[in-house]
DNA sequence: AAATGCGGGCCGG
DNA sequence: CCGGCCCGCATTT
């Protein structure tokens, strides 16, 4: 009921009653009522690369997403994870960024533009009304998660300290290393949780998890320049290890193609979700799921449902997760998929995950994502028990942007899966890990499994 | 130096 | 008209 509002509507929910926790990594279509006094959505504060967009209202802001920061080469640090840096905002900062190199294999750095909004950036929404802020999403980031901002901030702080004019590799934590990163934690709402099956390496959304371990990384990380060290730049590993911890059920989103959006989206990803879905990607998190009740999109990832052909959907679905998502408080999250390309995982959350994947279709990814067998390589290569991830083509294909222009990009991939979609009855690819898993860098995705899955509207 | 916001202006659908 | 986006300017961090 309290998701039927849009943030273009003339006239807002009126009720101030509740206000939804700050969603550090919002990510789909969905929408939130944050109080004013809420010092994250004040400053419209967001875990992904964010920039300001004009859309000639000033009455609401609008920004979109720039992506992450990777190694064009997708070279695997030293912990197995891979480069994710946050783009910098700033234009000019961004440029310069991108003329900097890979801190682990000196190569060139590369964006990889967000199209998860029908191959467009995802796009978020702030409107101040009365005593609430509305937030509003739209699209699923097709990219892994870049480092939050608070640890950029926090890198940069301690680079600045550290190394005013040093360039050694081997940088110590400033003394009040820890004193400014916990000043940099979010909502207080948030505690920490402290997963005991998480490895030492932490990812960003430990920031606010797991404290030791996020220390433990950082000081043992190398810093190059304004290069993030490896081991804070990625974010998804940690997101695998956490949910199986939880007892997380496995179920990959794939995702959803943005070009099916033109589509249907307006019908149904677009509308008014029911916020009262918990969420619980584990992802975002423990966070989350722990302390923020959340009201989370995430909930549309849970099952592996067979997408409906378009403008069929809602109504089953959503009662699929609403009802089970309220029980089930552990969802997969979109980054999961991320996790599952671009980071390695244990034997156990493979197993939890293909459990719950169901192969129906079948395609060669080498026919056009090799950037996807790029990553694949590095990232499953390190793990055979790995035996299946979620990769969807969107992915793929937006995780290799040298691959498709970006200005021709959209279009193109919208009109490729909407095709595909038409032909598959909405039916998501999902690229099965295993069969990437020897290390030699020409890889088939024969075992190519595409699930269908619903886009659960909860709002309808 | 960057992050943020704002808003003029251009462009394509 | 709408949405995406580039650009410059101003303010804040």
């Amino acid at each position: 009921m309290k998701l039927t509002w849009d943030i273009n509507d003339p006239k807002l929910p009126q009720e101030s009653r509740h206000f939804d926790s700050f969603q550090e990594w919002p990510d789909g279509y969905l929408r939130f009522i944050y109080s004013n006094e809420d010092k994250n959505a004040q400053r419209h504060l967001s875990g992904w690369a964010m920039r300001n967009t004009n859309n000639h209202n000033c009455q609401i802001l609008k920004k979109s997403c720039l992506g992450v920061v990777v190694c064009a080469r997708n070279c695997t640090l030293p912990d197995g994870t891979k480069l994710q840096l946050r783009p910098a905002i700033c234009d000019k900062a961004r440029q310069k960024q991108q003329k900097k190199y890979c801190p682990n294999c000196s190569s060139m750095l590369e964006l990889i533009p967000c199209r998860g909004h029908s191959g467009y950036p995802v796009t978020n929404f702030w409107r101040h009304e009365g005593k609430a802020i509305f937030f509003q999403a739209k699209g699923i980031h097709d990219h892994p998660r870049p480092e939050s901002k608070s640890e950029t901030e926090v890198r940069r702080t301690a680079l600045k300290k550290q190394t005013p004019s040093s360039h050694s590799s081997q940088k110590k934590r400033p003394p009040d290393f820890q004193a400014s990163r916990q000043h940099l934690h979010w909502p207080e709402k948030i505690s920490i949780i402290t997963d005991t099956s998480l490895p030492l390496l932490t990812q960003p959304h430990n920031l606010f998890q797991n404290t030791e371990a996020y220390n433990i990384a950082y000081d043992t990380a190398i810093f190059q320049g304004d290069v993030t060290s490896p081991l804070q730049s990625y974010p998804s590993p940690k997101i695998f290890v956490s949910k199986p911890s939880c007892g997380y059920e496995y179920t990959f989103p794939s995702y959803i193609n943005s070009g099916l959006y033109p589509t249907f989206h307006k019908n149904t990803m677009d509308s008014p979700m029911d916020t009262d879905h918990l969420n619980l990607n584990g992802l975002q998190h423990n966070l989350n799921s722990a302390n923020i009740h959340g009201k989370n999109f995430d909930s549309l990832w849970k099952h592996p449902v067979l997408k409906q052909p378009l403008g069929e959907t809602n109504s089953e679905e959503r009662n699929n997760h609403s009802g089970s998502s309220q029980v089930n408080p552990n969802h997969s999250h979109c980054s999961e998929e991320y996790a599952c390309r671009f980071n390695t995982h244990s034997s156990l959350e493979v197993q939890a995950l293909q459990a719950v994947i169901t192969t129906t279709t079948k395609m060669s990814f080498e026919a056009y994502k090799p950037p996807a067998v790029k990553y694949c390589e590095n990232v499953y290569a390190k793990d055979d028990d790995l035996l299946s991830c979620t990769l969807t083509e969107d992915i793929a294909e937006s995780v290799y942007p040298e691959i498709s222009p970006q200005e021709d990009w959209g279009a193109g991939k919208s009109n490729l899966t909407d095709e595909h979609f038409l032909h598959t009855n909405k039916v998501e690819h999902i690229a099965s890990v295993n069969t990437c898993q020897d290390n030699t860098t020409e890889k088939n995705y024969a075992g190519y499994e595409s699930q269908t899955f619903r886009f659960e509207n909860a709002g309808y």
